[in-house]
DNA sequence: GCATTTAATTGAACGCCGTTCAACGGCTGT
DNA sequence: ACAGCCGTTGAACGGCGTTCAATTAAATGC
C-alpha cells in the first residue's frame, strides 16, 4: 500500500493538527504520541515525519493554532471605544475564559516551551506579539500624558502578571488564592496598578 | 547479588533525591528518568520503586526541596524591620535570582504540576503556603487601614503576578518584555499595585 | 499496451521510557 | 547446618520518538 494519494501534503497536515488538538483537548499534552496521531488521520507514523519535523514541531503548530484562537477571543472583546481599565478587564476577563473553557490547549502552550532550549521560531513570537500587543493597545491611551516606552512595558507587566494568577488558579487549584476567583484577582491587580501608575508622574520614586 | 543492606530505605532515598536533583539541575526536567536515577546512586530500577511509589513520586520530593530552598533564600531577605515595599521588592528579587541561578530546578517545579490530575499532597501545599506567606507577611503593616482578608489576597495576587512575570521572561526568552530586566518589571508591579492600593480606601470603585 | 521510472507510504527496527514482579542469594535465628 | 526471610535484582511488557529500506501505485516513455 503505497501512493495512495488521498490527500496532498497540506491537508495532511491540516488533518494531523485537527487530529492532534482533539487528543490534546481529550487527554491532555501528555497523552499525545505520534502514533496516535497517525492512527487518528488513518497514516502511519513515517508519513507523520514527511509533514512534520519532528513531535515538537506538531505541537508548536497545535500551540500556534492555540494563540490564534486566544487572539480572535481577546479581539473580541475590546472595544476601542472604553476606556483602557475596561478594556483591560475585559481581555483579562476573556484570557481567563479560555484558559478555563480549554484548560488542556491552554496547558499545553507552557507545558511545552521549555523543551527546545528555549528558543521560539520568529511566527510563534509574533503570534504571542499579537496577544500581548492587545493589552499595549488597551493602555495607548495613556501615551498623552506618559513615555510610550513606559507605557508598553506597564502593559507587558500586567499581561504577564495576569497570565501568572490564571496560572496559579488553573494549574494547581490552589486555595492559595485566599477564595477569590480568578476573575476577581485579574481585577484587583489591574484596578491597583493602573491607580497606581495614573497618580504617579513619570520620573517619581517611591523612596520607603 | 542481593541483600547487600549497604544503606537504609531512608539513606536511599535521599541519595535518590540528590542524584534526582543534580540530573534535572544538569539535564532539566525531561532528562530525568528512573534508570538513570537508579544508576547514579548504583542500584537498580527496582529499588526505586520500594522507596518511591512512581516516578512522579520522586519529582515532587526534588520540588518539596526546591520550595525548601526557596522559601530559605526569601526568608533572609526580609527584614521585619523593612517597609512592606522594600521587603517585597527584596522577595522578588531574590525569588527571580533563584529562578535564574536554578532554573532548571525552577522549571521543574511547572513542569511537573499539571500530570497528576491536579491534586496535589496536603505537605506540599504547605510548602508552597509558606511561600505565598512571606509576601503576606511583608503586607501585614497595611492591615491597620484595611481588612485582614483584603491585605491577604492582595499579597497573593502580587505574588502570583511576580511569579508569572518570571516565568515570561525564564521561560521564553522574550523581548516581549520591551527592554526591561525581569527585576525591573516586578519593581514596576509592585511600585504601582502598592500605590493603587495605598490611594484606594477600602470599598473604593473605579467607575471608568 | 507494456515497461520503466518516480515518489508516496509503509512498518519494522532501534534504543529509550515507566512500571512490575518472580526469582535470587546473602543474612539471621535456631 | 539449615531454613526462612527479605532486600535486591533484572528481565519482561507495552509504549514512546524517530529513521529508513522496502513496497507499490501512479505517471511517464515507448
Amino acid at each position: 500500500m503505497a501512493r495512495r494519494y488521498d490527500h496532498s501534503r497540506e491537508e495532511i497536515r491540516s488533518m494531523a493538527l485537527d487530529a492532534a488538538e482533539a487528543i490534546v483537548a481529550a487527554e491532555g499534552y501528555k497523552g499525545l504520541s505520534a502514533r496516535k496521531v497517525a492512527a487518528a488521520i488513518e497514516y502511519t507514523v513515517g508519513t507523520l515525519y514527511l509533514v512534520f519535523e519532528n513531535l515538537n514541531d506538531l505541537v508548536l503548530q497545535v500551540n500556534g493554532r492555540t494563540l490564534d484562537a486566544l487572539f480572535e477571543r481577546m479581539a473580541a472583546v475590546s472595544g476601542p471605544a472604553d476606556s483602557p481599565r475596561k478594556r483591560l478587564l475585559a481581555l483579562a476577563d476573556a484570557y481567563i475564559a479560555y484558559a478555563k473553557a480549554e484548560t488542556p490547549r491552554w496547558n499545553t502552550l507552557f507545558e511545552f516551551v521549555a523543551e527546545n532550549g528555549n528558543s521560539l521560531p520568529d511566527w510563534y513570537l509574533v503570534k504571542l506579539s499579537k496577544v500581548f500587543g492587545l493589552a499595549e493597545t488597551a493602555l495607548e491611551p495613556l501615551s498623552d500624558r506618559r513615555q510610550a516606552l513606559e507605557v508598553q512595558q506597564a502593559a507587558r507587566v500586567l499581561w504577564a502578571s495576569v497570565h501568572g494568577i490564571c496560572m496559579l488558579k488553573i494549574r494547581q487549584r490552589m486555595d492559595l488564592a485566599g477564595g477569590q476567583s480568578t476573575e476577581a484577582m485579574a481585577g484587583m491587580l489591574i484596578d491597583n496598578f493602573l491607580r497606581g501608575f495614573a497618580a504617579a508622574s513619570h520620573g517619581d520614586q517611591q523612596t520607603e
